[in-house]
DNA sequence: AGTACTCTGTAGGTTGTCTTCATGGAATAC
DNA sequence: GTATTCCATGAAGACAACCTACAGAGTACT
């Protein structure tokens, strides 16, 4: 039973394919499937299977992933005590984060590793909430959002770290009629009229949940992925709004009302493969956005600004 | 980080030499050096130092030996579930024993085990208290003894699981003028002519023990390590010794007492590699000791046989 | 001083892994 | 139904890693 063989299989359980497996590992694809094979012939049974135009893991195949796993966990954890030995952290962390997230949390993190021996690499992406999971296989950290629990949907094998909890808020033009109010409740809202997001994004659930509440068909007027556009159609518009709080400028015409009584709050996590979780480097980088993500949420905690 | 070099420093841990890791592992002492020197160079610093004309670890160098032990457990763990899913565990398992627990313990064992994919190896030693750990490196199991705890000295990194609790009796003839008696005290064997170990083994301690209740000088005639040896003496004059309970044959003119008063009973554990331990076979047969162990606790537990 | 032991270095052979290039099957497009 | 595309696999050769064999240097024991 070799190392070399289990990593084989638990990127293949991570990616899927001999293709993906190969790109990830800077191989030819030939040169992994005769590595699956020798690991099949040492194994003494079949470890994948045809499916489709491909392959896919079978039982016995799973279970070695999942002891690959289990293995690249341990020797990250080792390699994390090296580090510590030797003093500081040191590498390259790649941050996969949601860009509404990452604009509250980043700023701090990539100052306070300044100078460090720690290069933070951050990309964004706006993703579905089940494909954070695929993103783990290529990023040391992946900052996701999920609105009914801490753990997004789709991460199983996967590492979560809460990081912060973020309350969505009704937005508003400054003049509209609602403004006037320290906080909303669903019946004060379900008679606006809404701009959403497209069907199947999160911040559509909160108002599911709004509908849910009052019983009453929200008027949607429009349904647009990017904030900033939001957020300019709502200043100039009586169009109400979900936007979370932390990176909502207010001001400018633009507030934002505290919505109790519908669920309305999004859960900003960390998503990790288990063994990357270990290196010492992820987990300075990751104590860095839990900092983060703390001061953020202690800044606001007064509740939704003027 | 490879697997490869932190299992050589672990091997060289357990084994203190180039030398002896190359015969551990069926490779030349310039392999071993080899490797070790690639190790260091991708450590970026040493790992051994020269000392006297071999070579130790150096802290470094300790730290990675324990993350190999780690790996090699984990790794094992991993075998144990392949094994487990696999079906019947298959393999060989080498027990080192110390002939006077084996020869209660092994024989149900290797029946119990007869058919089964597993074999058994069994070699005997007679080893001081702080050998054991050393045999551990060359054998999956090895059964040793323990007059103080448990834990047999000198075992740090390995598991130590306990098997029996041997009470250590006073043999004599049958018709020394104590035989008559059903149980025995220290006062009562202080007088006595006594036959011996030599010096630093185990048994002895209980002599110590006694000496040390009565404050008497003990008469020792001989010491003699072969436990038949000691019986073939003890049955045929007035000499005294203790003998453990479970192996000693009573009748024919030789009989045993209880020492009640002093410490004398042993504790035989089991001493494993950690990494040893995990393996579904070594589990298998640990398994069985522990049945066989208990069963002759059973059978014993009326008190010395007449 | 001589002997024995341990580690290290060099040269050369063996083994294992990868790349290249070509082939064949399965889904998809036309 | 045929063509196209994608994915996996096979054979042959290049390349790197590892090992053995053998010689050399340093340290301990006698």
């Amino acid at each position: 039973m070799e190392y070399r063989h289990l990593e084989l299989l638990r990127e293949f359980a991570d990616r899927g394919s001999v293709t993906a497996v190969a790109e990830a590992t800077y191989r030819t694809p030939s040169a992994v499937s005769q590595q699956l094979k020798t690991a099949q012939r040492e194994a003494g049974m079949a470890l994948v299977e045809p499916a489709g135009r491909g392959l896919r893991l079978t039982g016995a195949g799973r279970l070695l992933a999942e002891g690959g796993a289990d293995l690249a966990t341990a020797l990250a954890r080792v390699e994390a005590r090296w580090d510590a030995f030797r003093g500081e952290p040191t590498g390259v962390v790649r941050i996969a984060a949601l860009p509404s997230a990452a604009t509250f949390l980043m700023p701090p993190v990539l100052r306070g590793l300044g100078g460090t021996g720690i290069e933070v690499e951050v990309s964004d992406y706006d993703v579905a909430e089940a494909e954070y999971a695929d993103l783990a296989a290529d990023n040391d950290i992946v900052v996701a959002h999920s609105l009914t629990s801490v753990r997004p949907a789709g991460t199983r094998g996967e590492s979560v770290v809460p990081l912060a909890r973020e309350p969505l808020d009704v937005a508003m033009n400054a003049a509209h009629e609602l403004a006037g109010r320290d906080h909303l409740t669903p019946a004060d809202v379900a008679g606006c009229a809404w701009i959403g997001v497209p069907v199947g994004y999160p911040f559509d659930t909160v108002l599911e949940s709004v509908s849910a509440e009052t019983g009453a068909d929200l008027d949607i007027r429009q349904r647009i992925r990017d904030n900033r556009l939001i957020e300019a159609l709502v200043a100039d518009s009586d169009l109400v709004a979900i936007l979370p709080r932390f990176t909502t400028p207010t001001g400018g015409g633009l507030v934002l009302r505290e919505l109790r009584g519908a669920s309305s709050v999004r859960h900003v996590s960390a998503v990790m493969r288990p063994d990357r979780a270990e290196r010492l480097s992820v987990r300075t980088v990751l104590e860095a956005l839990r900092a983060s993500a703390a001061d953020t949420e202690r800044r606001h905690e007064a509740g939704p600004p003027a």
